[in-house]
RNA sequence: GCCCGGGUGGCGGAAUCGGCAGACGCAACGGACUUAAAAUCCGUUUCCGCUGACGCGGAGUGGGGGUUCGAGUCCCCCCCCGGGCACCA
């Protein structure tokens, strides 16, 4: 055994080791307790930092953990290879996004088994790679089928930089997720699946994901936005020209229906269809065409900012209020969104924000319909809307109710009348998949101007991403200028045809990768419903929340559809999902404290840490570094700690190989111990009940390894050399034993390496995770603090078993408890066995 | 504005059910070893006051109030930071 710890040259060694022996290679055939462990697959985009080490070492300690409590494990990887970043690059340097992308998995892949982290990689999907992606097609297809795959013209959001529409979750703030430009709305023919059908299940469903982070769930059920409320039809007043019109009623969504009688306009958004029509030959024509173009032309972060003054004009045009019979003028507003409800809103400037600014700006009629009933509001002294529930006034026969009655009876009414109803709105819109990039899965459409629009057969797919094309950026996919791609034949009439150019979101692609990890290669179908059904839902899913929305979302859906195709039996993928913190270092530029990025120069690279101090170093830190889910600030000293505490432990084995090699591991018989001994064999145990409570509880990685270090710190004290009596011995190696047990999972190679160094058979995985020894948890005597009033005023020693009676008496007895209760009378004694016991006193006025 | 998190030493962070605040690590300081340095080992470190000293007393978990024998932890009000949603009707 080397003095100086080795990890250069051990680390490599059991790398090895795992590999050759394939102790993550799984036969999903098999039976046992199954244990599938997803790490979400990273994007290929260079090399990684120790950010993103974070999530595989997370990974991979659970994963050994698993196994060591006898769990089959499956723990794959992949890559999720399509994307913007290959093909940008490709424009600037001109290489093919397949090559950047093959030999940036392999630098990653290198990276990732450096680190020590074990995947079963015969498992190793790339979702770019023609056999992955031909099943993305073929979903596709599905989804096409079953009339969740729908083509539609439609206002998109459209980056001018990245040359491309975006999904709404991909859009932050008014701006492209990606490169930070603001976004511009633009009218095009686009694809989309149909997720709103999905809407009310992917909300209700939340409620069964136990294991899911609380914070995730509401982000996303705030995403789903379901807002319950009235819908109401406005008639149309006729024309006074006595012209027809392109429709007769304006429905509006509103949740404040007990409003309806403080209506005094109606407000419809720009984009509202058939607005020129409706104006065509009125006085206003002109204003209201000029005012629409002006407000179409303006981008949406700019709409739609909370300092934009509230535009808007009249249309010439009224409606009338089904309630009163009266009419209310029609405006047009673009402070009123089409994509919400249905772009028409009513509006009651007493009692909504919006609408009291707006009609103040444009003098319009403010009626009060709603009392205060705490105060009694006077529509002259009001400064803004009242906007809280209260009593209806001056609203018919609807006058005296409370809001939330009103509601009610209101929104029955207008059914019975057959103007309305109650309706349900969400906000999450249909998922925008189409992309006019190249670096994607090709969307499996064929054009044919005698056929029109036609799927591409099964048994033709993959529809493949041709090689030769030129990266440039024009605003459209470079297979729009790929003859041989472009030019097909129509599947149904054989005549010439046109393929979709658009390819599909990345999205997509991870939406369903889960499932193919239980049958990669299987050329015959998309997925292994058996296998699924036997591994899935995923046991743990471990990765960043910056996917809380977007593509946790996006692969329940996947999921729910599936099951409604009968594929598989679940309907929610990942039972347990844990979200870890981003990794944190102060920018060299400006000394604030940002998640690493190359952009920023704050990254630290894994690579020369693991030269310098060895994955192990590096993994034990990273888990020590904070709460796993909360973000963390690097720091270099850090490592050094954890380098030194591995150091220190070497040398422990080192220094007491002869000791530890001759101790054969047995029962240890308590009674035989003499006090300091007892004392380590119970921290032991104690170390081995609380690591495996933080291990099963919510991954307290870093409270595990304080455990371990704090258990180094027990053996410390306990001197033993090769004359020590075999009892001292028993339980000192019994101590280290277990030591290297716990922290295997952490860093594995150096687990490995004393493991055999102490005379075991190599492969500390299949060893069993140490369970405590109950009767050894057990203190023989405690010390207990004695509280006068609350505060600490001495200590005393008592048997573990001691009676309340005799507690009492001794912190009595004792004489700094005397001093504080001389003179007092002691009101109460309160003794907390194995705690404390605190003396309420009272002092005589005298 | 609404909905989630969070606020504890010089720093990262511990603290089951309300029971000794500051585990563990970093940093700093003092000492040992060394010709010297590094490494290592030992010790000190919440703040304030008193003491020659072993010590003693007081304050203390963002601020204020409350419940309780006892509050970082529970309740009420407020401030600050982070995240999500947001002219959403």
């Amino acid at each position: 055994m080397k003095e100086k710890y080795p990890f250069k040259e051990i680390e490599p060694r059991w790398q090895q080791f795992w590999e050759e022996r394939r102790l993550f290679y799984t036969d999903v055939s098999d039976a046992g307790k199954k244990y599938y462990c997803l790490m979400m697959f990273p994007y290929p985009s260079g090399a990684l930092h120790v950010g993103h080490g974070r999530n595989y070492i997370i990974g991979d300690a659970v994963a050994r953990y698993k196994i060591m409590r006898g769990f089959k494990v499956l723990a794959p990887m992949g890559w999720d290879a399509f994307g913007l970043p290959a093909e940008n690059a490709a424009i600037n340097t001109g290489r093919h996004p397949r090559d950047s992308t093959r030999e940036n998995i392999s630098i990653m892949k290198r990276q990732i088994i450096s680190w020590g982290c074990c995947y079963d990689w015969d498992r190793e999907i790339a979702t770019c790679e023609p056999e992955y992606y031909k099943w993305t097609q073929w979903f596709f297809l599905k989804f096409y089928e079953r009339g969740l795959a729908y083509k539609a013209r439609a206002p998109v959001n459209w980056c001018p930089s990245c040359a491309t529409v975006l999904a709404n979750e991909q859009v932050v703030n008014g701006r492209c997720e990606r490169c930070g430009t603001a976004i511009e709305t633009r009218e095009l023919e686009q694809w989309f699946f149909r997720i709103t059908a999905y809407a009310q299940r992917l909300l209700d469903d939340l409620e069964k994901l136990d294991g899911w982070p609380e914070r995730v769930k509401t982000m996303q059920a705030n995403w789903i936005g379901r807002s319950e409320g009235t819908r109401l039809d406005f008639r149309l007043v006729p024309r006074p020209d006595g012209g027809s019109d392109p429709f007769d009623t304006i429905p509006c969504f509103t949740t404040r229906v007990d409003t309806i009688y403080g209506c005094t306009y109606m407000v419809i958004a720009p984009e509202y269809p058939h607005i020129d029509e409706l104006v065509r030959g009125l006085p206003q024509e002109q204003e209201v065409l000029e005012y629409v173009r002006r407000s179409l032309r303006t981008p949406r972060a700019a709409r739609t900012s909370e300092s934009a003054e509230k535009t808007g004009v009249f249309t010439g045009r009224y409606v009338v209020n089904p309630y009163t019979s009266e009419p209310v003028p029609l405006w047009v507003a673009d402070y009123v969104l089409m994509e919400y409800g249905t772009g028409a809103v009513m509006a009651v400037p007493a009692h909504d924000e919006r609408d009291w600014d707006f009609a103040r700006r444009h003098g319009l009629k403010i009626k009060l319909v709603i009392q205060n009933p705490e105060r009694t509001l006077r529509l002259e002294d009001m400064q803004q809307a009242y906007t809280d529930f209260g009593l209806l006034v001056d609203s018919g026969p609807f006058s005296g109710l409370s809001s939330s009655e009103a509601i009610q009876k209101m929104t029955a009414y207008a059914e019975e009348q057959g103007f309305g109803g109650p309706q349900v709105h969400y906000r999450l819109r249909d998922w925008l998949i189409s992309r006019q990039r190249y670096w994607g899965a090709p969307i499996p459409i064929v054009y044919c101007e005698k056929c029109g629009t036609v799927p591409v057969p099964e048994d033709r797919l993959p529809v493949l991403l041709p090689d030769n094309v030129e990266f440039r950026p024009h605003g459209e996919s470079p297979l729009k200028r790929c003859p041989e791609f472009m030019n097909t034949t129509c599947p149904r009439c054989g005549g010439a045809a046109q393929r979709e150019s658009d390819t599909m979101d990345t999205f997509v692609d991870s939406s369903w990768y889960y499932l193919r990890y239980l049958s990669p290669h299987d050329d015959h179908r998309a997925i292994d419903s058996q296998a699924c059904n036997r591994w899935l839902p995923v046991d743990q899913y471990i990765g960043g929340v910056e996917h809380a929305i977007l593509h946790l979302l996006y692969a329940r859906f996947f999921t729910k559809v599936l099951h409604d195709m009968g594929l598989v039996e679940f309907d929610e993928p990942f039972a347990h999902l844990f979200t870890q913190g981003m990794i944190c270092k102060r920018s060299p530029k400006d000394g604030k404290l940002y998640k690493m990025s190359k952009s920023r120069g704050n990254v630290v690279s894994p690579d020369k840490l693991i030269e310098e101090y060895g994955a192990d170093t590096v993994r034990l830190y990273t888990l020590f570094i904070g709460p796993p889910e909360k973000d963390a600030e690097w720091s270099d000293q850090g490592v050094e700690g954890a380098y030194r505490f591995l150091r220190r432990l070497w040398k422990k084995v080192y220094d007491h190989q002869d000791v530890l090699r001759e101790s054969v591991p047995g029962k240890i018989d308590r009674r035989l111990l003499d006090p300091e001994e007892r004392e380590l064999y119970r921290q032991t145990n104690s170390a081995i009940q609380s690591i495996t409570d933080d291990l099963e509880g919510d991954f307290h990685f870093n409270t595990a390894v304080a455990r371990i270090m704090e258990l180094l710190n027990a053996i410390d004290r306990l001197s033993v050399h090769r004359d020590s009596a075999p009892s001292r011995k028993a339980v000192f190696a019994h101590a280290l034993r277990n030591l290297i047990l716990l922290i295997s999972p952490f860093a594995p190679h150096i687990a490995e390496e004393l493991w055999v160094q102490l005379g075991n058979p190599p492969g500390i995985l299949k060893v069993d995770w140490p369970t405590a020894d109950p009767d050894a948890l057990a203190m023989e005597e405690v010390e207990l603090a004695v509280q006068i009033n609350g505060k600490v005023r001495a200590r005393i020693r008592v048997a573990a078993d001691a009676s309340e009676e005799e507690i009492r008496s001794l912190a009595l007895s004792d004489e700094r408890v005397k001093k504080w209760t001389e003179g007092a009378e002691v009101r109460k004694i309160v003794v907390v066995p194995g705690r404390l016991v605190n003396i309420a006193t009272r002092r005589h006025s005298s």
